[in-house]
DNA sequence: CGACTTTGACCCGCGC
DNA sequence: GCGCGGGTCAAAGTCG
């Protein structure tokens, strides 16, 4: 019965049949994602002998961590989230369709410096989206014009993306309110899964950053925010609620420019550590967060740590 | 009236 | 070359 299938879906206990219930979400990264699909479906295991109720973040992460170095390489809030993953979209899947593997998980390494990724990344992001409109504003009637016009593009060179960073965040909202404003401008239904993509770009004029926002279908508990591109502005100031009390400090002194960063700085940057100095390690809270909003969980241990030594066996 | 959402159509890259 | 899926656009609708 499909129908109840649906239902059961959309009537899913996260707690039924496991405890750790969120997990590194590597997007467009087919082998993490089982790997992530896999852990949620088992549950109390320990992974690569790690002891999740022993071991905190922070120890298993541990080592040279600048966390001002992580605020300014993400002017993004991570208010509500508990777990993040670079995601470097353009490597994954133009560099490496070969490369479906998890060690595809790579530091975009061309960020930062290459002429081609850091000026036309944001170039490119920004001149698109214009050229693209104007490509498209005259529909229809110069339909051939417009086919010239699009061949037209400057060099055929691959649309190059902003890394990404996922994060899991354990909440009944889909849209979590993390400090930018954003405006919704798709939306879209994701191939084997129930719950719709929505696309979000941030209002802030020549602020490129957008932010990917759907349902993980393992776990429909969990939102999974994907992130691309770095604000260049602070957060509005006039923001509906207290958004920006709940982000950290060093994240919200954080300033405009910067490359992307090490996913360990990233992730020590969410430890317990900074969000709840208490020590409890098994759930991450965080402060001003609503409820709904802080039910958030400690990672899987094992693969966070596979994901960060894959990180570092990656780095250039 | 401006800001924002919805939604169908379109574009593009990729795999077959 | 074709089909598919992800991503984006933009007109229309909604809301405050």
């Amino acid at each position: 019965m499909s129908s109840n299938e649906k239902k059961d879906l959309h009537h899913y206990d996260p707690f039924q049949g496991f405890n750790r219930s969120t997990f590194p979400f590597f997007d467009d990264n087919p082998s993490m994602y089982n790997q992530a699909a896999a852990a949620l479906t088992a549950p109390t295991q320990n992974f690569q002998g790690f002891d999740p109720s022993y071991m905190s973040f922070t120890d298993c992460l541990h080592g040279s961590v600048d966390y001002n170095s992580f605020s300014r390489a993400f002017d993004i809030s991570c208010s509500s989230s508990d777990v993040v993953s670079p995601i470097d979209d353009s490597n994954c899947k133009k560099i490496g369709t070969a490369d479906n593997s998890v060690g595809n998980i790579t530091e975009n390494p061309s960020t930062p410096n290459s002429s081609v990724s850091s000026s036309s990344n944001e170039g490119a992001a920004d001149e698109d989206s214009s050229k693209s409109k104007k490509d498209k504003q005259p529909k229809g009637a110069e339909d051939a014009d417009d086919k010239s016009k699009k061949v037209n593009k400057p060099k055929k060179e691959k649309r190059q993306r902003e890394p990404r960073f996922a994060f899991l965040t354990k909440s009944e909202i889909d849209h979590l309110e993390d400090g930018y404003r954003w405006r919704k401008y798709g939306q879209k239904a994701v191939k084997n899964s129930p719950y719709p993509r929505s696309y979000y770009r941030c209002t802030s004029q020549k602020c490129t950053v957008k932010k990917r926002v759907e349902r993980s279908f393992q776990d429909p508990s969990v939102v999974i925010t994907t992130y691309e591109g770095q604000h260049n502005h602070h957060i509005p100031a006039t923001l509906r609620g207290n958004a920006a009390g709940v982000l950290s400090p060093s994240i919200l002194a954080s300033s405009a420019s910067m490359g992307p960063s090490f996913p360990h700085e990233f992730l020590s940057h969410l430890l317990p550590s900074t969000s709840n100095p208490g020590g409890d390690t098994n759930s991450l809270h965080y402060q001003g967060l609503a409820p709904h909003q802080q039910q958030l969980q400690v990672p899987d241990y094992g693969l966070l740590q596979d994901l960060v030594s894959s990180f570092t066996r990656q780095a250039p």
